[in-house]
DNA sequence: AGCTGTGGTCGACAATGTCGACCACAGCGG
DNA sequence: CCGCTGTGGTCGACATTGTCGACCACAGCT
């Protein structure tokens, strides 16, 4: 049995490294950082350029990701029933709250934006698809850590890092929260990801009722608060949000 | 010398495979596709699938496209110097000119779409970064084959299909439509790529003086059309745009 | 010049990925 | 009900394939 395929893992690698990197590497750094041979290191570097995955700079010589990335990963979205359905009724949500809206899964230990719809206002505002939040302090992340089996071990075991002084971090605090989000069907984040942000989300089930996603809004905190809660009319449009793409899905009535 | 890595090619195969099928496609669809035995094929797809770059629907047994690879695009779009630069004049060139604002760069035989600018409305529109456009009937693709020499020999070896009554098709007008383009320094596309549709793009150079990609706008032939000629202030707020893109790369004054 | 870094090449070696037969299971039709 | 045919998945032998580390040419500093 040929285990895992030694060379496409170390590809996936340096694409992760290059990934992570703000600015372009250099062979001898991919090299260095991953522990292998720099003869090694370049054919590896050499296919991936060749297929797209990898471009180099022809005057430095230094390695960025490449285009063909952004192709496959705009495939992805084609391909991605649950976006798909939410399409609509994200607008809608947008639209109806005067807030951006978010749709966003599990994936690794965070949770991956897969749609995102401006807020309807003429702001200047940067595109956030492909991005990744973290499970422990945003309404999203919140939603699927409580729902979701899988992104509650995943965020049980990570770390819990204070992005502000509201952030939740030890574990007892963190359980109550997810609790508190069972009971009440949705998960917010109160100025605990950013300062003066706040975001509001429920989960979205598919057809055999399992959570495979979490829909919801972010803005200041001025407007998505009324005192110390979230609108309670931006919850219900939250809400009824998740619940249309849920019955897209084919979960059925509530 | 490791010329290529065989089953890093063929891994790429697999995802390139996986994103053109509209549906998931099954373990022996993708095996007897690229001509590979059963057993390599799935040995390269489990890699794949532990790396994130592919999914499988744990009923069906099928495979899609993984949510790595839109993290991974994303990424390649924040290291991307000529988006960063872009972001703030495509703004204002929508703001401006009030249709959809692109950006684009040359990848393999098309205009991949790094920026996209919503038409400053209401109106419910997709955002298409990651998407291909053609490069002999778009007005991007016609700045790029016009003034790139990889983008022009990747446009007259590659075929020119009729996508409206108006698409150009054969070589010599082809050349001729590039011609004009470098005469006047932007190319436009009017109605030969959708009907209804036309835009006007203007090249972007980096500090070397080369190009590097193109700007453009797209909307309705009605509203950035008079007559049969693009309107000269749309033109004009491109070729600014395309300017001032350029000078902040570092191409200096023209 | 000489040093030190870079990216890149080469060839020997064996670890590695490939192949094709084989397995368990599911759905279908007789 | 039982085989048939399809699926995804496994296994082990074989040799192809990728890996390693020394080596090369070039560039930018001392």
């Amino acid at each position: 049995m040929p285990g895992h395929i030694q060379s496409l893992e170390r590809a996936a690698a340096i694409l992760r490294l290059l990934a992570g990197g703000e600015r372009r590497l250099g062979l001898s750094d991919v090299a260095s950082s991953l522990g292998l041979a720099k003869g090694t290191t370049h054919g590896i570097l050499r296919t991936l350029q060749q297929e797209g995955f990898v471009e180099q700079d022809p005057v430095s010589g230094k390695y960025q990701l490449g285009a063909e990335l952004l192709r496959l990963g705009n495939s992805y979205l084609d391909v991605h029933e649950l976006r798909a359905r939410a399409l609509v009724w994200t607008d809608d949500l947008a639209r109806s709250s005067g807030e951006a809206a978010y749709l966003g899964v599990l994936h690794q230990q965070g949770v991956l934006i897969v749609h995102h719809v401006f807020r309807p206002d003429d702001s200047r505002q940067v595109l956030e698809v492909g991005a990744m939040q973290p499970l422990h302090s945003t309404a999203l992340g919140k939603v699927l850590a409580a729902f979701d089996p899988v992104a509650h071990s995943e965020a049980a075991e990570g770390e819990r890092t204070a992005l502000t002084g509201r952030t939740v971090t030890t574990a007892e605090d963190f359980e109550a929260v997810l609790e508190l989000a069972r009971a009440r069907g949705w998960a917010a984040d109160l100025e605990e990801t950013w300062e003066g942000v706040a975001s509001v989300a429920a989960p979205v089930y598919d057809r055999r009722r399992m959570p495979v996603g979490a829909v919801g809004i972010t803005g200041a905190v001025e407007r998505v608060c009324e005192g110390t809660e979230i609108r309670a009319r931006l919850v219900a449009a939250v809400r009824d949000c998740a619940r249309a793409v849920s019955r897209d899905l084919g979960a059925g009535r509530f």
